[in-house]
DNA sequence: TCTGGGGTCCTAGGACCC
DNA sequence: TCTGGGGTCCTAGGACCC
């Protein structure tokens, strides 16, 4: 292995990214306590503004539980498609200070500017040159870090939230890292931290120097990983989005409204997902072998369900009839909560065989069917036979209508 | 009004084959 | 009849991220 040259990787982190988007598209907003939530009736906060944050607000709470907390609480409705233009905005400003910027999620990313140091007059001047030009085109604000790699790049943006800016310099890491609680770093979670609290490993500091022979015999392959964030290091690279792999999945999934015990109304949710997917999968120019069913049950466990098929399949009509095949194998034992569907081992559509005049004649219909859709908003046109043989008893759930169902992608 | 939706990666048991 | 061992595929579940 060849020793790598030390690395400048700057992070990225808007604040509270949708509450401030829309504090932006309604200024009336601005200074108040705030959550976007998504459209259902069993939705979660999804970002609260740092005034409602002060009320003990949280990502991932639940509403009423958001609402006790904070009894003047604003919630609006989450508009993807304006937090997917405003991401869009930031990375194209991202990219003037390298092209070595990876888009990590819809509001953070990662920036190698190794090779941009000396054009720019050093990290610290990119750092507050970036904040300046996404707070003066976008009027959203952001923390920033950089550091050595990316595991501390992300932790230092984390540091000095909101509007910061934190430089992690070579020299102060350990002692930074000696104090450190463990489930700081990006990739421990609740339960990693618990069985590393139970081996006595606390901090980073410890858990740098544990061995890793200890380490290997709790984790197995991860320790050796665990190991080297104990101490700081990361050796994974900035991946631009050229250079970003192929999706491995493609899935759609849905909490119901209320929970479902019906299958002749779930079948219709199950459509509607398969629809999905397949469109999605179509637009990517994907095809997938892998058919794989959720089921969330009343109680909230949760169960997978996977089917191979003979060929990869890209039609809509395919993949449901593979979920609706799996969905009538398994016997319901309670209402149902939540349906997932969702197509692995993706392989490139024009990969397959199109030598049958049938699947061409299908590829035609459902680029029309595409087409007319993408035109005229979604599900336009459906399998409307399909609709009413699974659903003669006319039970169409609300979410069935286009506006319930619409959703940027 | 109890707990969203999009992913990736890893583990582990059993089937199956040589 | 007391039953190897390795490799791969298939399937289900779970940890973790935003």
């Amino acid at each position: 292995m060849k020793p790598s040259l030390p690395k400048t990787i700057l992070h990225v982190d808007m604040d509270a990214f949708f509450a401030s988007v829309e504090q932006v598209k309604n200024p009336a907003l601005r200074g108040k306590p705030m959550v976007v939530t998504g459209a259902g009736s069993r939705t979660v906060i999804l970002t609260a503004s740092y005034e409602a944050r002060a009320f003990g607000v949280r990502t991932g709470m639940k509403v009423p539980e958001a609402f006790r907390k904070c009894p003047q609480l604003i919630r609006v409705q989450a508009d993807n498609a304006a937090y997917a233009a405003a991401c869009n905005r930031i990375m194209e400003i991202l990219r003037r200070y390298t092209p070595e910027v990876e888009v990590f999620s819809i509001d953070e990313a990662f920036l190698d500017i190794t090779g941009s140091l000396s054009l720019f007059g050093g990290a610290e001047p990119i750092g507050r040159s970036i904040k300046v030009a996404i707070f003066a085109e976008l009027g959203l604000p952001c923390s920033v870090g950089i550091a050595p790699n990316k595991l501390l790049a992300k932790l230092a943006s984390g540091l000095q939230k909101p509007n910061g800016l934190t430089l992690l310099k070579p020299d102060l890491i350990p002692a930074l890292l000696e104090e450190l609680p463990v489930e700081s770093l990006c990739g421990i979670g609740p339960k990693l931290k618990l069985k590393l609290n139970s081996l006595g490993i606390h901090t980073c500091g410890e858990l740098g120097r544990t061995p890793v022979s200890t380490l290997k015999a709790a984790f197995g392959i991860a320790g050796e990983r665990l190991s080297a964030m104990g101490r700081g290091e990361d050796p994974g690279e900035v991946v631009p989005e050229e250079v970003k792999p192929d999706p491995k999945s493609v899935g759609h999934s849905m909490t119901l409204a209320q929970d479902v015990s019906d299958r002749a109304r779930l079948s219709v949710y199950l459509l509607q997902l398969s629809e999905k997917v397949g469109r999605r999968l179509r637009r990517g120019g994907w095809a997938g072998r892998v058919v794989t069913l959720t089921l969330r049950n009343q109680d909230f466990t949760t169960h997978t369900h996977q089917h191979r098929l003979p060929s990869p399949a890209w039609e809509s009509r395919k993949i449901y009839e593979a979920a609706q095949a799996l969905f009538q194998s398994i016997p319901l034992h309670q209402p149902i909560r939540l349906l997932g569907v969702s197509m692995a081992d993706l392989v490139p559509k024009g990969a397959q065989s199109s030598l049958f005049p049938e699947a061409n004649k299908s590829e035609r219909l459902y680029e029309a069917l595409d087409r007319v859709n993408e035109r005229f908003g979604e599900w336009t046109l459906t399998w409307g036979s399909l609709m009413e043989r699974q659903d003669h008893k006319g039970v169409l759930s609300p979410a069935w209508r286009p506006d319930g169902v619409r959703r940027y992608l």
